[in-house]
DNA sequence: TTCTATTGTAACATTTTGTTACAATAATAA
DNA sequence: TTATTATTGTAACAAAATGTTACAATAGAA
């Protein structure tokens, strides 16, 4: 789980669900490479995936959409539950200790935040170009990392990536339209669609047969030409267009 | 969300984590149907899925398997989380205090199982045949009814009976070793497994391309023919061996 | 012995996927 | 202007997977 202003929040958790938060893994595509979003704490040096609670009178899934439109300034995510993380062995609350130190604040023994929670998993999909991230009250800052150079995190979190990570390839051929609508500029290349479809994979497909099975969808409309300086021909541009 | 014995919770919920608990969508599968579980609360004619509640010091899928076994006697099953109900309006209180006035009790208007939960939703797959069903503290019964039709539910337990067979729609073809080896007994026809996968997907296989499938998967062994008392061929008798 | 329903599998057609090949072309260099 | 280069779009063919039809093999009943 992760963290909120503790003023904002109030010292007793009041006016949230006990025991309840949520992690998000907030992926991005950008330079041929999947990245995540990562809160880095004050004066700790721990890194956390962006997390939140749920207010008392607020559906499960509208607290997911608040923090991801809190943390991306984006109102209008592509967002979907994966796991709900809740061995009492996750929670060492040693970490989120530090954090409120090197926030000036003095946490008792039974602090709300210090006490064990479950966690619901969400994955998110933005536009890289359209997101700001922004740190929330406890961070320093809310920046992108590529996948496959994490800096160590707080908790489980590496095994929520890695369980985020493992969702988006199991449905990836049944999500691939919505998901690269999420993902990727209004438009792209042919070889930026598939660049995405090798990175969440993790293995190279076979061009030709790529593109025409993506063609065969009926689901991309070609644009133009983009002519990008290179020393060869210009490949088109696509947008998706409702099947 | 469901219910256990109150005494054995105690009044305040003491003991157990606030404000969440789980429901379990319990697939069998007889005479070529998909069946589930379902209890039905004494004098109430209420009708609702098993579920329960996890303890202070319990992982959350433990919880689920606690739970599983006490349903079903059984201690080895096939689980798995496919969403988390936590929108606010799911909660109506008033087919709980009736259960609980039917049951001799008063309960309080802020009595803690008349709060909002949230509740992590489970199916589970176990062999028809070995399964032996039983009510909890509040319930009259505990039986199989077939999906096809199924009697009025309480709350939203009809919506997350829908997500759950979705859930198995969806990932059928990947999971369908694990799953025929949970729902089916131990020897099967290639007729009954046929009717498995075409009850689940709800539509009609051709009997040739589904033998051929399942046989290059090769994972059936032929142990030995059936003689069914029927006027024709008797069919081979298969099981699963680890791949 | 004939008949019926069902089974196991072969045979063929169709579709999808994998692979190779090649012409088209945007920039660069000669 | 004319090669040269890297990449693109698509055709062409091969291989594999899937859809469909057909038929011989039976276990029992008539």
């Amino acid at each position: 789980m992760s963290h909120q202003s503790p003023d904002a929040i109030g010292p007793d958790g009041a006016g949230y669900l006990p025991g309840l938060a949520l992690d998000a893994v907030i992926f991005g595509f950008h330079e041929n490479q999947l990245r995540i979003l990562l809160l880095e704490y004050r004066n700790t040096g721990l890194f956390a995936l962006p997390g939140g609670f749920i207010r008392e009178h607020e559906d499960l899934n509208a607290a997911a959409r608040r923090m991801l439109a809190e943390r991306t300034g984006l109102s209008d995510i592509y967002l979907e539950q994966f796991y709900v993380f809740g061995d009492q062995a996750r929670y060492d609350p040693e970490p989120m200790r530090s954090i409120m130190r090197a926030n000036g604040l003095t946490p008792t023994d039974n602090h709300w935040l210090l006490r064990r929670f479950v966690s619901v998993g969400y994955y998110a999909l933005v536009d890289f170009t359209k997101a700001v991230p922004r740190p929330d009250a406890l961070s320093d800052s809310c920046d992108w990392y590529d996948l496959n150079r994490l800096p160590a995190l707080m908790q489980d979190h590496q095994a929520i990536v890695q369980k985020a990570l493992e969702t988006l390839r199991i449905n990836l051929d049944r999500k691939l339209v919505e998901w690269a609508a999420s993902l990727l500029p209004d438009t792209f290349t042919m070889a930026e669609l598939q660049s995405l479809y090798e990175t969440i994979l993790n293995e190279k497909l076979h061009r030709s047969g790529f593109q025409r099975k993506m063609l065969s969808l009926g689901v991309l409309e070609r644009i133009d030409k983009k002519y990008t300086g290179g020393a060869h021909k210009a490949p088109y541009v696509y947008r998706f267009v409702a099947g």
